[in-house]
RNA sequence: GCUGACGUAGCUCAAUUGGCAGAGCACCUGAUUUGUAAUCAGGCGGUUGCGAGUUCGAUUCUCGCCGUCAGCUCCA
């Protein structure tokens, strides 16, 4: 090894090899010097793990990669030229544009505008036409530093780009900007060489945002599109979205005739018998399985005033809820429960409790009400009305952790049973909170003792947390790889003292227990819809409204089928007949759309026999089913429901 | 709440520049009694989301309201 002048760098090559350059050398150059087919391929580089661009000064030296398109890390590099792509095709269109922030985001990029009249769908092929122009233009991006004054003075005509200046307070901090041809944007990047990189991109839609994200600014409009290093890759994604448009539970909900919404109740669900049926089946399950450990009780629907003054809900979120006129005093100063937790405390004190009853678990399904703003309400992921499988422990201080590992083992055995995952997020105190440094550290001591002892892997997220205490959310994964934020355990040190709740304990004297929050399908409304979505509407057989359709296919089987359908029900299963006029071609493409787990088909012959014919769900069209007796049907369905399991296959035996 | 788009039969969708609102499926009736992914025929079904305005005439143009969707903001 040759001695490196200290003001050199090390950059350190996948292979071990090192080059060491001077400060300030571009990474273009030292892509060169491995290899001018590498620098053609090159979309960016890594340093230490920190992604940065070709014409950007070297700064400091250590591992150093070579992004190609087959490094994920080079996508977000792409899309984030793509959407300097995009403002600059909509300067040449639109040169009145202003232009906001423009990042990649997952799967794509956005760039917000301001302008005077919205664009159209229209203007958004002109866009994307233009934009094809620019990256066959192949413009280089070009990178220059430069000082506070300058800025300002290119940016002089852009009021966004000024305020942006603004937040430059650090006089060390390397101003940046980026040109594309005609096109320069305050920018740090990264970014790929130039515009061609930019193959395979759709803009997919408009919306208005706020500038900065603040209600009180004016709106933006926003473009979003995606880009892709890949024609497949773009395919893929775009056939993707097709196919979770097919899933769309509110299509699916009307389609299955599970659920409705009605003008005159905006943000709440109808059910109809069928969904009723899945509803409940869901509701008995949690039921059956909080059955030893938790005691369900039910509370009121409304509340006077002070129940939310003292929990502190009344000054903060009293414009979410629904709040009703009380005729005698004039005012409207009852609401609606927007959650369960006052009236699981009030219930709490209505009695002394001791240190020998806690944990003390109550789970409540009552409905709530939230008035949700009418732009948030869509389909029965967001509503105003809904339950929630919602439970709140009273426990000693000293129990956190096995309370913990015991709830979540709940969670996690929940979701499993239906094929769902979920990842962990451990969040930490936040900014404004409330209760000292100590507090805090034996909250989230205890929590994260008790994560660990699960063994399960979690990510952090710190100052996440509840203003009253760290929590563990559960993100669960559909089946299109979708996550969700479900469950939660949330620690709370604060309703305790706002209601004063107390144990006796075994020294007889009073003391303060601890509450945790938990839910473990959020509200049931937004899980049906996860759980529609995730099984494409083909629920698992202990699941669907209708487990068995019995098809007698003449008129002959019509009271045979009759009396085996009789037969499931006692069993216990959910069954119907379905003995119209109609070809049993006919009603079975029905029952298959209606994704009915089984079909059972009784001709002459298995009447004959005391026997179906079985359809299962998912064996595909042209299947031939054989022949099994009533009585073995019977008890495979009953057996698959009581286990529970995720596909239907007890006919196929 | 904000920005934009949209709203035609139960559902999915048509309807030249403003000129008699239509189809398939579903539903009803009849025929058919069917051996595995939509049998045939006939019929019912509409104050074109609601309310104003412009016009000889409005599904079509304008305004307001309601709702839905894509986002933004919010989600205790």
């Amino acid at each position: 090894m040759t001695a490196v002048p200290e003001s050199e760098l090390v950059l350190v090559l996948p292979d071990g090899a090192t080059r060491s350059v001077a400060p300030g050398t571009l990474p273009a150059d030292v892509v060169r010097s491995i290899g001018e087919r590498l620098l053609q391929a090159a979309v960016a580089v890594s340093v230490e793990g920190t992604v940065q661009d070709l014409m950007t000064p070297l700064r400091r030296g250590g591992a150093f990669r070579v992004l190609t398109e087959r490094d994920p890390e080079g996508l977000s590099v792409l899309r984030h030229s793509a959407a300097h792509v995009l403002a600059t095709a909509v300067r040449r269109l639109r040169p009145d544009a202003k232009i906001g922030f423009g990042p990649s985001i997952d799967d794509g990029f956005y760039y917000d505008f301001e302008v005077a009249t919205p664009f159209t769908p229209d203007d958004l092929e002109r866009f994307e036409a233009e934009m094809r122009k620019v990256a066959a233009e192949k413009l280089d991006f070009v990178r220059a530093e430069v000082a506070m004054p300058e800025a300002r003075q290119r940016f002089a005509d852009d009021p966004l780009k000024l305020e942006r200046l603004d937040d430059f307070t650090d006089p060390n901090e390397i101003i940046s900007t980026y040109t594309d041809g005609p096109f320069i944007d305050l920018c740090k990047g990264p970014h790929v060489p130039h515009t061609g990189r930019l193959k395979h991109f759709k803009l997919l839609h408009t919306a208005g945002a706020y500038w900065r994200g603040d209600e009180k600014r004016q709106m933006l409009q926003r473009i979003y599109g995606t880009a892709w290093f890949k024609k497949e890759e773009l395919d893929q994604y775009l056939f993707r979205i097709e196919e979770a448009k097919k899933r769309d539970h509110r299509k699916l909900g009307r389609e299955l005739d599970l659920m409705m919404f009605h003008p005159f109740s905006p943000g709440a669900a109808f059910w109809t018998e069928r969904g009723t049926t899945l509803y409940n089946t869901l509701v008995d399950f949690v039921r059956e399985r909080q059955r030893r450990d938790f005691a369900e009780i039910k509370t009121p629907l409304l509340y006077n005033k002070g129940l939310w003054e003292t929990s502190g809900h009344w000054g903060k979120y009293r414009e979410n809820m629904f709040l009703v006129l009380d005729a005698e005093t004039g005012e409207h100063d009852i609401s609606l429960k927007p959650m369960n937790c006052p009236s699981h405390y009030l219930m709490y004190l209505a009695k002394r409790h001791s240190y020998r009853e806690l944990p003390m678990r109550y789970v409540t399904f009552d409905v709530l009400h939230r008035n949700e703003l009418t732009g948030a309400l869509s389909g029965l992921t967001r509503v105003r009305q809904f339950a929630q499988d919602d439970c709140h422990v009273f426990l000693r201080e000293d129990q956190i952790a096995s309370e913990v590992q015991f709830l979540m083992r709940f969670i996690l055995d929940y979701y499993s049973a239906f094929g769902l995952t979920a990842t962990l997020k451990f969040a930490t105190r936040p900014e404004t909170r409330i209760g000292d440094d100590a507090m805090w550290d034996r909250a989230e001591g205890a929590l994260k003792a008790a994560l660990e002892a699960t063994g399960q892997s979690y990510a952090l997220k710190p100052g996440d947390g509840a203003f009253y205490g760290p929590k563990i959310d559960f993100d669960v994964t559909d089946s299109l790889g979708r996550a969700w934020q479900l469950g939660t355990i949330q620690l709370d040190y604060a309703a305790p003292e706002r209601f004063d709740l107390q144990y006796v304990g075994e020294d007889n004297a009073d003391h303060r227990p601890v509450v945790i929050h938990r839910a473990v399908s959020g509200s049931f409304e937004r899980f049906i819809a996860i759980l529609i979505e995730h099984f494409a509407g083909a629920f698992p057989t202990w699941l669907a409204p209708e487990q068995v359709r019995v098809l007698p296919i003449s008129e002959e089987q019509a009271p045979v089928a009759e009396a085996v359908v009789t037969r499931m029900l006692a069993a216990g299963i959910r069954a119907h007949l379905d003995a119209r006029s109609e070809t049993l071609k006919y009603r079975v493409a029905e029952g298959a759309r209606t994704k009915i787990p089984y079909m059972c088909v009784i001709g002459r012959r298995e009447a004959e026999a005391d026997q179906v014919a079985v359809n299962t769900r998912g064996a595909g069209e042209g299947q031939r089913p054989a022949p099994v007796s009533v009585d073995e049907f019977i008890s495979r369905v009953r057996a698959e429901i009581a286990a529970r399991r995720l596909t239907p296959g007890a006919g196929l035996g």
